[in-house]
DNA sequence: GCAGGCGTTGCACATTTGTGCAATGCCGGT
DNA sequence: ACCGGCATTGCACAAATGTGCAACGCCTGC
């Protein structure tokens, strides 16, 4: 099989038909789902493709039908444990239910974004994703004055167009502030960073409001942009001073972990009997023994499912719908228990 | 600007050359690099196609050139830290370019791995990179054969229709060995996994041959998946035996990590006093605090540097080339120094 | 003033595919 | 044997774009 000549470029319908001895209608037909052929010419022309090495061009077909089978994911930082642990998720079902994913990075400057964002577009791509990231609302609203589904990821900015699935980010950093609570602890630090993402921030806010109601105040440190160093950095500033606090919420695994490492390795401190700490996300390595990381899970498999049902039926995709999902406690070692 | 009616559907070239007068030519030509048109009519064109919306198909221009501006990167495991990092660098590389990332994950089952690939043919993708994983070589060939680029990263199998980038695992694995006699170790293991992936166990063959040449001989470990799982089972498995080994070379930073905290929560060994240990790869974690591996530099930024380059000139891209790069020690704190 | 040249523009054809419509052929029933 | 019906097939057109070729108009130089 594909004993091609190893010249160069693809092969079209028309070669097939040639070599089968049929019109390229038939050819069209044999590839197309509930199409019209007879035994014998399907067999003859699936010989001659198999031959010649044929395979369908998805650009010509797109031309025709509205659907390209692409789906943009945008996103930035793809390489942090989160995102990344988002997109192979993501992937890996798009591909089960015959879509193809393009991945456009929005780490670079903005420009580069706005150009990236016209990819979608161009490539005529059936949805974009957005995972993550700032991308500004003028270009979301280009995508969908184009007719393109949009699906919004944890962004909390009230567009109507679009489609938004959110995590219920409240909730939890309100139950993360009753676990500290409940395990005594009283001078309570927030650690958050400097990105300002709409979830980070709506984690920050509820922690404080529910902070507030107990009668307690807690000071927010932005050490960085989000990440390990961010949270080493401020574990650095707040454990150097005359009071610790007793308890950390982190709104992300990886400024936890940093802010870990601080205390330990800094500081010689002992989490948690001196210290208990929360994060954010379930990344891998909250699970690792050297954290053992109190959390709160990202519903990732309940997200992405939730796009593939999105794709996947049209009915339900129109309008402005709106999904939140639950991130569950993660009970590990880093709270002191009762 | 584009405030196109709420209608869905796409804008052709020919209602931006009604609105603006003028033939689609025209238009056709306002969007091409080095046509001729006069800047009055470009400027007319420009104002109704921003006025209506209108960005080129792109599926319909790769209809007709070679070049669908499409990459597809096809791997397994793109959750894992370096092949998000991977992914990370290229994607972000590729826009620079002006390509587009098709993103194939291979980590299902095997039918879905032969259907992804076909959409590599399908959207007639500019080139193929495999960034990991075991494709079955036959699938490989199907894509040279039909005109496509295929650039191989880390498999060591020697088609020479590809292009193949390589990184020196046998000079690293060496090297690595080195460190460890040097530090006065003897008893050395090697944690490896069972994926058996070419640059794996590429890497084990050379420190194993390397010791060997020292007159000492190593065992080697496969207690699973790559992974932070496999590394601890593997310090279990090791470390409770009468004689533990003095050091370890994992090849993976994963693995590396899982290993170090079963040597040290598991039996409360310190480490480098008591237990050397080098990794491989320079993933994120290994920078941590908690770990400070010592490990060796997987040569991304030059990787992806290299695909652009063989992307982005036509000239050097023929041909089975062969690059290779080195992977440079990074000294931390698991080995004894001197 | 006229010819030559050059920049610009439109026509028509090319790229690859899906599909409606009509024609063809085959089969069964009467 | 003939006719109706059905499955199959090919023609021609559609989708959105790039581009060679010829025509057109304008400017310049003599």
């Amino acid at each position: 099989m594909s004993e091609l000549k190893p010249g160069r470029s693809f092969v079209s319908a028309q070669q097939v038909a040639e070599l089968a001895g049929v019109s390229r209608s038939a050819v069209s037909r044999t590839f197309t789902d509930g199409a019209s052929v007879s035994e014998s010419t399907r067999k003859r022309v699936l010989e001659a493709a198999d031959k010649l090495g044929y395979h369908v061009n998805h650009l010509a077909r797109s031309l025709i039908h509205e659907d390209s089978g692409i789906v943009c994911l945008i996103g930035a930082d793809i390489n942090t444990p989160y995102h990344s642990r988002l997109l192979d998720a993501i992937t890996r079902r798009l591909q089960g239910i015959n879509r193809v994913a393009m991945v456009i990075n929005t780490s670079g400057d903005s420009a580069s974004v706005e150009a990236a964002l016209r990819q979608t577009l161009n490539y005529r791509a059936n949805a974009t994703v957005v995972l993550s990231g700032t991308p500004p609302a003028s270009l979301i609203n280009t995508c969908i004055n184009s007719g393109q589904h949009v699906i919004l990821i944890n962004r909390d900015d009230h567009l109507d167009g679009p489609e938004n699935i959110t995590v219920d980010n409240a909730a939890a950093a309100r139950e993360a502030f009753h676990m500290l609570h409940r395990a005594g602890c009283r001078r309570i630090a927030v650690v958050s960073s400097q990105a300002g993402t709409p979830s980070l921030v709506a984690r920050e806010r509820a922690f404080e409001t529910a902070a507030g109601e107990a009668g307690l105040s807690v000071s927010i440190t932005r050490a960085g942009p989000t990440g390990y160093g961010a949270g080493f950095e401020a574990g650095r500033l707040l454990l150097s001073g005359s009071d610790r606090p007793e308890a950390a919420f982190c709104v992300t695994d990886l400024l936890a972990c940093g802010f870990m490492d601080a205390a330990r390795v800094e500081f010689g401190m002992n989490v948690p009997a001196e210290l208990c700490v929360v994060g954010f996300d379930d990344i891998e390595q909250a699970g690792w023994a050297s954290y053992q990381l109190t959390t709160f899970r990202q519903p990732i498999d309940q997200v992405a499912d939730h796009i593939t049902r999105l794709l996947d039926g049209d009915d339900a995709a129109r309008g402005g719908g709106r999904v939140c999902f639950h991130a569950d406690p993660v009970w590990r070692r880093t709270v002191r228990p009762k």
